[in-house]
RNA sequence: GCCAGAGUGGCGGAAUUGGUAGACGCGCUGGACUCAAAAUCCAGUGUUCGCAAGAAUGUGCGGGUUCGAGUCCCGCCUCUGGUACCA
């Protein structure tokens, strides 16, 4: 009965005609590294352009769907920019040192150098299958010798410079040390962590640590002692941007405020032209903003306050409201301010004394848990004021910080919360000083009102009364205007193993010698007990004959953090394998900086600041040519998770575990701390995210046999309920809502998988049709289905139902060359302004029309095939060839927009009677204006709708519509 | 609290400078093909009223400017992100 023979000569054609994405991939990413495409050299007859991408660490999880969406959408670009005749730069590389990838390590027990090495192929895989068009030869890895040998240089650049604030860059300490023997201190303007005055002659009689000690307050990578975040779970320090609510941003444990001496980056010094460098970026308003309320810059004025009893010390002060200074009924101190030993009066002594080590005791996440109660006690000592003479009580208080400002207020209780909130608890004075009684809705800190009670203010606005409060402060130099920031220095020690080490020892005196430049890279030793400990001190500790290489020297233990190598590996990439340089003055000229960084907002505050950073003091030095790194920058957003759950009641009934269908338990307001979600695998679920995804019987089945423990489970319907083992027919809402893609939900979706099963074109093309790059969206297994459809269709444009090749060499028709030329245009533009999701929907358009149309000609197909190139680079590459074209379609020009096209010889206007519209009228395109409106005007509808009535006006906007206003 | 961004069908989202709101895709409904299913193709799909032609209404809420507002202005509400004693 069955004919055999013609049974697989029908599935021969159907494999045949089908579009076998497969095959095309592996045929095309073999050719494509076998000549090199996508290799870049510097070559100045081009215009450059360089898209980077946050190169990742390389976890031991792999790529997840949501990794690769910035890749996409910059591999898009960096192909459009190619095609259009740019040089374009675009690297990729990997962040191996640090945290995570010792983290990982850690967990697995493998050596983080086998773990990285390991991972780094996994992901050189995973990104490859996506197809993209990174030059590997410019691969960087921050774990390899070669290259933090540069993440070291830079590190002793820094140390060896100071920053000068009257030129406002960083200047060589050599100079400075000249400027000190010949003139002491006087005159060095520059940022400090504490400010040292001294003559010429002192610094000469000084020891060689004494010295040492001095300059360490002036070198923009110093050594000080200071209280730090120390993660007890994580052995090690912590920079302020890797904690996150009193945690640790990695792992999430706890982090206290331990004492240590800590090797530091002075990023403060740089703080205003971190600030000020943002305008000319284009970056989002959202970013700049984070990076604008991190850096908190604040103007005010430094007030300097005499202490009765006290004539050699004076208590200076930080206000942004110098408006304010008659209303001063108190002073505050942080509890570890330096003048506090020396200000407290015997009485108060053993009170303030207490205090203190209250104060110390208590952890910092506890007063971050915000308590707004302050707590404080007075120092016995007094404070005079400098403009009326009258005495001031000097406390100290929990809400006074050290290290912001001066760490010390003058306390306005009338319009500041704080020092009102300080002032009602123990009872101390409030003197009202502005009177807004003739502001609407005027609260405290709102600079708004009339000043009362301030002598020489009086009657004055807010803003009128800072100005003159600041001119008389510098006129009788009782203060000078300032500005601070909230900017803190960065942390740069770490104690553990897997970072680059620091290229310094210490003598047996203690003096920190430099190691010679020549002889890095400075490497990291072998260990195999690399596990951190709790007492603060790094791994590398343990292994003696490394630490002392010979009697009296010891080498430094700590290591660089892992911002220390992403900081700058946007530069190696222009010269990768360069061992004179970081890179070489050519390359650095040629590239010069990145057009185009793609990556995720979390590093706003990290990375984002450490890298401009680097660059900005790089510049300095002269060995780049701009002032900022980045000049555009792209947030993409996270692709999420559907998190399909079964709804449990927490409590058993009649001994049983008990389920209640989504839909029900909406339908009967069951409240939710009654339910418990238990995650399901949405391999289980059907119609998965969508309104109504549910178990069926055989999702029930499975999803009992992967939970044996809900195996006596009784589920609860709408209509009816059921028991296991028996559910025939059943089906059973779940409760879907959009979360994180997280193994703990089940829910991952992997592009290994994806790319499998619909190929990487389709795969590149979903994430991106999903919506804007910059914003955040569930995926949805269900949708890619339509980008599936439209790949085939494409296809079989090309190819006919038997296989065979159905471009021909025809003349157009003047629909399909509109039609190109539409695409080409549009194409275009959204690539350029980042809209590869409605680059997409025309190309949709485009195919349908081109496929009801049975356009044939290769005037129209051949350019289609490099509009799509960038999106879809395998089947393009494919069709290309097939078209019987030489070279590669990422190697072509992209297709010249002939506007002559896009003018259609008729438009249609839609006609509106008081902006409704009534009608409609085809008339030739560029029509007298006159003409157009008489002709609007006679129009049968138009006519009816008027009424009789004539026409107040007629606006007619060119090409878009006629409105009559009547 | 403060700072920034956003609110459009059942869903993801279009609408680039104020000019036919809901493109494109998903889902859903109906139909064709099939013994049947899958796949594919065709049609419909904001809401309300209507047999229909059609009409009214509609972009978080309330006002305003304009011939015309998703878009601009004023006042609210909600959500998301950042920050949290920053003087």
């Amino acid at each position: 009965m069955y004919f055999p023979i013609f049974a697989l000569r029908r599935s021969e054609i159907d494999e045949y005609m089908k579009l076998d994405h497969k095959e095309i991939e592996s045929k095309w990413k073999e050719k494509w590294e076998a000549s090199r495409l996508y290799a870049v050299t510097e070559d100045p007859s081009r215009s450059k352009y360089y898209v980077l991408d946050m190169f990742p660490y390389p976890s031991g999880s792999g790529l997840h769907v949501g990794h690769p969406l910035g890749y996409v959408a910059s591999d898009i670009f960096s192909r459009y920019k190619r095609m259009k005749g740019f040089n374009v730069l675009h690297p990729m590389g990997y962040d191996a040192f640090g945290l995570p990838a010792e983290q990982y390590a850690l967990d697995t027990g493998v050596h983080p150098a086998d773990s990285t090495s390991a991972n780094i192929e996994r992901y050189r895989a995973q990104l490859d299958n996506i197809g993209f068009s990174y030059d590997w030869s410019r691969q960087v890895r921050t774990d390899d010798p070669a290259y933090y040998k540069w993440t070291q240089w830079i590190f002793l650049q820094l140390y060896h410079h100071y920053y000068d604030i009257a030129q406002q860059k960083a200047r060589p300490v050599q100079e400075l040390i000249r400027h000190f023997e010949v003139h002491g201190s006087e005159g060095v303007r520059a940022s400090v962590s504490a400010e040292v005055n001294f003559t010429a002659q002192a610094w000469s009689a000084m020891k060689r640590l004494e010295q040492e000690n001095v300059l360490m307050h002036y070198r923009l990578a110093y050594r000080k002692t200071g209280y730090v975040n120390w993660c007890e779970a994580l052995g090690t320090v912590l920079a302020n941007d890797e904690v996150k609510d009193g945690v640790s941003e990695r792992g999430g444990f706890p982090v206290v405020q331990k004492e240590m001496m800590q090797w530091c980056l002075r990023i403060t010094a740089y703080a205003s032209r971190l600030l000020d460098g943002m305008d000319s970026l284009h970056w989002s308003d959202s970013l700049k903003s984070i990076q604008r309320n991190w850096i908190g810059r604040s103007e005010g004025a430094y007030i300097h306050f005499q202490i009765e009893n006290h004539t050699d010390t004076s208590l200076k002060i930080f206000t942004t409201r110098p408006d304010t200074l008659f209303g001063c009924s108190f002073m505050v101190l942080a509890p570890d301010h330096d003048l506090v030993a020396v200000l407290t009066t015997p009485d108060r002594m053993e009170a303030v004394n207490g205090y203190r080590e209250e104060f110390k005791s208590k952890s910092a996440d506890a007063r971050a848990a915000g308590q707004k109660t302050f707590t404080g006690t007075f120092t016995g000592a007094f404070a005079v004021h400098p403009v009326t003479g009258t005495r001031i009580p000097i406390w100290i208080a929990d809400y006074v910080l050290k290290d912001y400002g001066t760490g010390a207020i003058m306390a306005v209780p009338a319009d500041d919360e704080r020092d009102h909130a300080f002032a009602l608890q123990y009872q101390l004075p409030i003197p009202e000083i502005i009177d807004r009684s003739s502001v609407v809705d005027g609260t405290m800190e709102d600079r708004k009102g009339k000043l009362i009670n301030s002598g020489f203010l009086d009657g004055m606005q807010v803003p009128d009364a800072i100005a003159t409060m600041l001119d008389y402060l510098e006129n009788t130099k009782m203060g000078t205007r300032s500005v601070e920031y909230k900017l803190r220095d960065a942390n740069f020690s770490r104690q553990r193993y897997w970072g680059e080490p620091f290229p310094v020892y210490y003598d047996g005196e203690g003096v920190i010698h430099t190691m010679d430049p020549s002889t890095l890279p400075h490497e990291l030793p072998a260990l195999d007990d690399f596990k951190p400990s709790p007492d603060g001190r790094s791994p590398l500790a343990r292994l003696k004959e490394w630490t002392e290489p010979q009697p009296g020297i010891h080498r430094e233990t700590d290591t660089m953090p892992g911002y220390a190598g992403s900081s700058w590996y946007f530069l190696r990439y222009m010269d990768p394998h360069n061992p004179d340089h970081f890179a070489s003055p050519e390359a650095i000229a040629y590239w010069q900086d990145v057009d185009l960084y793609v990556g995720g907002v979390e590093h706003a505050v990290g990375h984002l600041m450490y890298s401009r950073f680097w660059h900005k003091f790089l510049y300095d030095l002269g060995y780049v040519p701009t002032e900022e790194p980045f000049k555009k920058l792209i947030n993409q957003g996270m692709i999420q998770g559907i998190v399909e759950s079964l709804l449990m009641f927490k409590e058993k009934k009649d001994g049983r575990t008990h389920f209640i269908s989504s839909e029900l338990a909406a339908a009967r307001n069951i409240p939710e701390d009654m339910l418990s979600k238990i995650p399901v695998h949405t391999q289980f679920v059907t119609a998965y995210g969508q309104p109504t995804s549910h178990l069926t019987d055989k999702g029930l089945e499975a999803f009992l046999l992967w939970r044996p423990e809900y195996s006596d489970a009784h589920f609860e319907c709408f209509d009816y309920t059921f028991s296991a083992p028996s559910f025939a027919g059943a089906v059973f809402y779940t409760n879907s809502e959009v979360g994180k893609m997280s193994k703990r939900y089940h829910n991952v979706v992997n592009p290994d998988d994806v790319i499998a099963r619909y190929g990487a074109d389709c795969f590149r093309m979903y994430e991106m049709f999903l919506g804007p790059v910059e914003q955040s969206k569930p995926w949805d297994t269900l949708g890619i289905e339509g980008v599936s459809k439209f790949l085939k269709k494409l296809w079989s444009l090309y190819y006919n139902e038997n296989g065979e090749w159905r471009v021909t060499p025809t003349e157009p028709t003047d629909a399909s060359m509109k039609l190109l030329h539409t695409t080409i245009k549009k194409t275009a533009e959204d690539i350029e302004r980042f809209s590869f999701n409605t680059a997409i929907s025309q190309f949709m358009i485009c195919v349908n029309e081109l496929r009801k149309s049975e356009e044939r000609s290769a005037h129209i197909l051949t350019p289609l095939i490099q509009l799509i190139a960038p999106f879809a680079p395998f089947i393009a590459e494919e069709l290309w060839e097939k078209s019987g074209n030489t070279g590669s379609v990422h190697s072509s020009d992209f297709p010249q927009l002939d506007a002559q096209w896009l003018v259609s010889t008729d438009v249609t206007y839609p006609v509106c009677i008081n902006g409704k519209k009534r009608s409609e009228i085809t008339l030739p395109v560029h029509s007298d204006t006159k003409w157009l409106e008489e002709q609007a005007l006679q129009l049968p509808d138009v006519v009816k709708w008027m009424e009789g009535k004539s026409p107040k006006k007629v606006i007619i906007v060119p090409d878009k519509m006629i409105n009559i206003v009547i």
